[in-house]
DNA sequence: AATGAATGAGTGTTCATTCAT
DNA sequence: AATGAATGAACACTCATTCAT
């Protein structure tokens, strides 16, 4: 393993310090508002400096987008690991929120939803990201075991989460952090995931064993993360037996 | 009634041009990125035009604020009629969406997520708005009839139906309104519902007859609405006999 | 005709004033180099009046280099009166160095070259603008006349003079105007001129009667009046006899 | 002559490195649209050894210059060899657009025109270079034989063919090089040198056998080469006899 | 009531240059 | 000798707002 200079790791860190910095920003102001003097004097760097890590104020977006995700592919065993349906869910969610709110209180997601229209909805909120790919083969195998019900397609479900869990991300960012969101969140997800486990039988093409989120287009710095994602949770849906009856 | 003259009626016009001009600017851009220049080409009016009718940016967002609130007091004898507990809740999330969605598939709503700070987010997403009154009144009837679980205080049921409302909402946005909102509310909401009827008695000072959203310091332009729409929801409490076993 | 509102001379005043401070400050420091904020300054006028009247910096050039080939559209008719082949070349000659050089002693012809390469060079320095046709046409006339030689194509001929005249022009704006442009062209022009008038007689396509400078694709703003100076020039070309023994 | 070390070659290597690569870039996008980081880019070094080797962009300009005027003065011996007039001052422009044409098809020299204005055009295009030497004392001799016409000074001759000289460098610099420049030249040349030819005797004190170019200020890095060169061509000037009757 | 020319503070971005490694 | 991270002055351009017509 190659040893990193000393000026390398500064320039990590300078990097890191700017992104950091950056969450802080969007978190304060929203990252409409947020001016790249803003971020710089937070960072304590210059403005030279911003740009010479970044191509400009959208290409750090994209790249705090990327390490979303990323952070969702590098934990993807540990959140599939084995477990009740609703224990797996909402470990997912807690991850998913504490990835959205890494920072000060205030949702770093949300501000991607404020982002400039020069980022196409399909980069900043797209349905094959690996999050959503988790997402689904996690209900997917909890309507294979009969824990979740079964009359809706793994991939409308997802969405059905989503939107729940988005709705108390954005609510609880646009009351600035004022309440504890892990707490709220343990205590309401259960009484939603409460109306996703009564099993009624239902067949159709996407339940069972055997579903995996189909393939889509993907931007280039994800294609080959994406594709070893798919491979864990295509293990994950091969390791299923018959359908439970 | 006065009869107003042309004069007078052109500028209701005009003015009305430049809101309706707004909300497609809103919907298509994000309030945040919606220019001045934007919204009086959309109208076809001058620049000058628009600082005649609006003080500047912020003030046409408050006012637009304010006709959404007004839309709901002005509807809440409505939207309280008698009926189920999960039917009124729905038709109240209908209409919710449906007043903030008036315009080309984008939400109104979310844009005001993202308006400046200058426009404190009491403003924006304040707990006593006239929607807010509403849905709280509509549940405590329904947790006073047993139909809804009384597990949880009315203002908390509240905010989690709004949120998994807004997260509806802002979904369906930042899909451009790819699919058909109403229809998917139809189908998933009774499923959230269906976790909140489970009818547990539980006590507790805010459960039963005689809860009211307490008073809360209200804006100008609001108050003597929000009065007039307190008295019809304290009307509606009142009205109620004995709490359900 | 309508009569043009004080507004609308005032705004043709200002566009007027800025264009003549682009010129000033072109000559000045050179189109590189100049700043908006030279411009506007040597206009009198903000920043913001810039930009209302003009794209970039750019745009405004291009705008400028459509004005010269204008000058010669409008004045064609003038350049191609009858005279001898050597008196025409001269005051056509003339007449390129003085829209060159209309401002305070430097080539704003010079500075176009200093462009930015977003600028193409097809579109300043065309072989199909609008002076070139004219004085291919020109040529055209001396050759079938007999006053000038015949072995060389008016189009190679053409661009022999082009590049006399323009090493003038970059010379004389080079040394900032230390001499007197118009008298030494003058005096330097007939000693080429000279050497173009031993008439041999050499037969070809492109010599004699019936020659114009071959149709090219021509940018939107130029088309119509490039179609109505092509007119003119066939006319010319129509109206020579047969050609010189 | 002393070994130099394998730093010293390394070091005149990759300077060249960098001189080279800044005329490719000159040539590209002109002088005064070539950044340093297209400079390193192009030569493969960082911006630290750029600035190793040369103080500053103009420094690079300058020390670029004087090589252009330095290849003439090395040369002069040569370009000042016996000959026809007619074929010396068509080998002179040769060399003379060689030498600014070094490079991948554009002018060097050109891009010297669009130098930054804090190097003076004395600097730039001063009338007492090289060049400018050799070419007068060219003519004076073909003066003195009477092979050139008489009744202009060597100096205003001289311009006269740098201008049309400089008309064709710039000419076939803006079309990017699209034809053959020495193939043109050899043709176009003679047409200009035949007008120069016809020796109408023409008194006057700069005229016949003893004219040199006055001295001029020089700057510092020439002043030993100036004054070696202009001892040569006062050797040529010297060995001419008595003026052609 | 309506216009649109004019303003200029504010912001994103560039790029020559420095300097510690 | 060579590197490239860091700097910040300088510049292009935006856009809410004013005001004379």
């Amino acid at each position: 393993m190659k040893r990193l200079t000393n000026r390398q790791l500064q320039s990590i860190h300078t990097r890191k310090r700017i992104e950091d910095a950056a969450n802080v920003c969007f978190a304060r102001k929203g990252m409409a508002y947020t001016l790249i003097s803003d971020i710089v004097q937070e960072a304590n760097v210059s403005v030279g400096t911003f740009y010479h890590y970044f191509k400009n104020k959208d290409d750090l977006l994209i790249r705090q987008y990327e390490s979303f995700d990323m952070e969702f592919a590098d934990r993807a065993q540990e959140l599939l690991e084995d477990g009740g349906a609703a224990e797996c869910l909402l470990r997912f969610a807690r991850f998913f929120s504490r990835a959205s709110f890494k920072q000060e209180g205030r949702a770093a997601n949300l501000e991607y939803l404020k982002a400039r229209p020069s980022i196409t909805l399909e980069e900043l909120w797209p349905r094959n990201r690996p999050y959503f790919l988790v997402l689904c083969t996690l209900i997917a195998r909890g309507q294979h075991s009969g824990q979740l019900r079964r009359d809706m397609p793994p991939e409308e479900m997802a969405e059905l989460i989503m939107m729940f869990t988005r709705g108390y991300n954005i609510d609880w960012a646009a009351t600035d952090g004022a309440y504890d969101l892990r707490a709220r969140m343990d205590r309401h997800l259960p009484i939603l995931l409460g109306s996703l486990t009564d099993g009624q039988t239902h067949d159709g093409p996407h339940r069972g064993a055997g579903y995996l989120l189909p393939e889509q287009k993907v931007a280039e710095p994800y294609r080959e993360r994406v594709r070893q994602l798919r491979m864990i949770c295509q293990g994950v849906i091969d390791g299923l037996g018959a359908p439970a009856p």
